[in-house]
DNA sequence: CGGAATCCTTGTAGATACTG
DNA sequence: CAGTATCTACAAGGATTCCG
């Protein structure tokens, strides 16, 4: 195994890569993802997430929910209620999302040791040159 | 379906969404993804991922390489050859990332149709502003 | 309650030039 | 060839304040 690469494969790839960026663009960011899964589990509104996601601002929130309004991800309903009260809830296209998303959080569960002890290694190997300065 | 969430779920479903971050925050970067696409089919050369991956340049390509390198998604192997050669290579743990990341692919060919789609009524809908000003 | 507007700090990344 | 170093810029994000 192991083929070297050519050329042409690592354009091939390249062609793939970009719509993995499209999705990595939108939920790359801080907070998107952890909307996705607050919300996963059905309508929630503004003042749940804010309280349930834990070191997000206000604007942040509102600016991570346009973006996902945006793109369709999450509805938007605005109840004219005394109180003002606005819920937010997925659509398919993300909680299929939402599935994928869960992948990633094996794998992430499953090598979440390996990844801390390869940089602990990484760490004590590179590091130390600021020590006998 | 649509069951309300309650603050308990959304704590609950808080505690997995850690992990993810933890993938995310390591794929984010710009260039990560592209990197481990592009090495995914074997050792490949620093130049030959410069020219491969369009726009990259030299110094995040560099940054980029050292934080995979640390978390031990790539391996790095100079040969001590007249013009030096240094090879990168993903490390099993990348390539389950890697294969992963493909189902993230899979979505967004599956559903940026939709997403253009959503962007663009919404942007219809909120830029007019702009227009009657 | 659910935002919008403002200001400020920081990280991420580009450009360029130099080295082993 | 494969980096490193420096300097800059821009956008993401935090904090705060005001509004319907």
């Amino acid at each position: 195994m192991s083929q070297r690469n050519t050329g042409v494969t690592v354009q091939a790839v390249n062609a793939q890569a970009c719509p993995v960026r499209e999705v990595l663009d939108r939920v790359a960011g801080k907070w998107s993802v952890q909307i996705l899964v607050a919300a996963a589990q059905g309508p929630i509104r503004f003042t749940e997430l804010e309280r349930g996601i834990e070191g997000i601002s206000r604007r942040m929130l509102t600016l991570t929910l346009r973006n996902l309004e945006r793109d369709g991800l999450v509805t938007r309903t605005v109840h004219a209620t005394v109180p003002p009260k606005v819920e937010y809830e997925l659509t398919p296209v993300a909680l299929e999302l939402h599935q994928t998303l869960q992948r990633l959080t094996d794998w992430a569960e499953n090598n979440r040791v390996y990844i801390a002890e390869a940089r602990a290694t990484y760490d004590a190997e590179h590091q130390p040159e600021l020590l006998d300065a």
